[in-house]
DNA sequence: TACGCATAGTTGAGCTTTCAATATCAGCGG
DNA sequence: CCGCTGATATTGAAAGCTCAACTATGCGTA
């Protein structure tokens, strides 16, 4: 704590653009999926993961590592969706503590029918306020950092429990 | 929603890369003031946006729009800080609906504590990944993002109520 | 003055997330 | 086989956020 290496000017305005762009656009996009599909986007890649998955189905942890969401709350949303028909649970046969979570035709649908306005949303909010070279850079740079803070970071790698 | 226009290669990447990371990022920093200052992100920056302005005090309207809250969420969190004792409350003389958040000595001191590991952590999660170079283009992004996604935004600009 | 409407801020209910248990089961060494 | 340790998943309570009222006040206008 000694010295703590204050920012510069350049980190300073680019820390204060990002926190302000970033809270901006995820308000967007939750805004417009719970207007829209009546859900928060968290579940909405929930969804997404499950539709990507081989027979729309994956196991608890393998949900939670995509999402990067902790077991706890995976476990909530995932009863949530259940009560709106979007996915049902499966026990896992050769490991009776596992958990399969599925997506059903009704989470499906509700999915399909979300997706293009989301996919506009994410459009107005973020992409169509760049050029293609700063889409670019934005994904590099964004890229360079999700690896470097996973690894780099004590609670993010191993869950919570 | 007839031919929604789908996301290229390019912006699929970007937008995967920019959730990833933008979700590690934040969830860093929550986890780091939680557990070392016992407050979440939000109220970090009340107490920040507080500390920066004439006299330590803000009308709830002006805090609201620096921290980019809506006055029911900033009420709320108020109320916590007040129970906290790291601010107060006062009625604004000239108009009587009116009132001033101030930060008090306690809420300076804590903010003071708990900024060294913040900033700490703001390099480590963001800042150490990326060269200068990559940190001015990113904060000329955000910066452009920001605007553009505040500027036609149906409910940013608009607040809640 | 009295009416109407907009503004400032608060409140309560419902929902999601977090944190700390808890229960159940797999794998392994003795 | 028994017991131990770690992994999988769930649960309940507490906290924060959102949304929709609601109170109280300012302000313009007839």
């Amino acid at each position: 704590m000694s010295e703590p290496r204050w920012l510069t000017a350049d980190e300073q305005r680019t820390w204060r653009a990002y926190l302000a762009a970033t809270k901006v656009v995820s308000e967007r996009l939750d805004r417009q999926l719970q207007r829209d599909a009546g859900m928060p986007t968290a579940y909405y890649e929930i969804l997404v993961a499950l539709s990507e998955a081989d027979g729309g189905e994956l196991r608890m942890s393998e949900l939670a590592a995509f999402t990067r969401s902790s077991r706890s709350r995976l476990s909530h949303a995932i009863a949530r969706l259940e009560q709106n028909g979007w996915v049902t649970r499966r026990s896992c046969p050769t490991d009776k503590r596992g958990a399969f979570a599925t997506l059903t035709e009704a989470g499906l649908a509700t999915l399909v029918s979300a997706a293009p306005g989301h996919v506009g949303e994410v459009r107005a909010a973020l992409l169509d306020a760049l050029t293609a070279n700063q889409v670019r850079h934005l994904g590099e740079i964004m890229a360079t950092v999700g690896e470097h803070a996973s690894a780099g970071c004590p609670a993010a790698s191993c869950d919570d429990d």
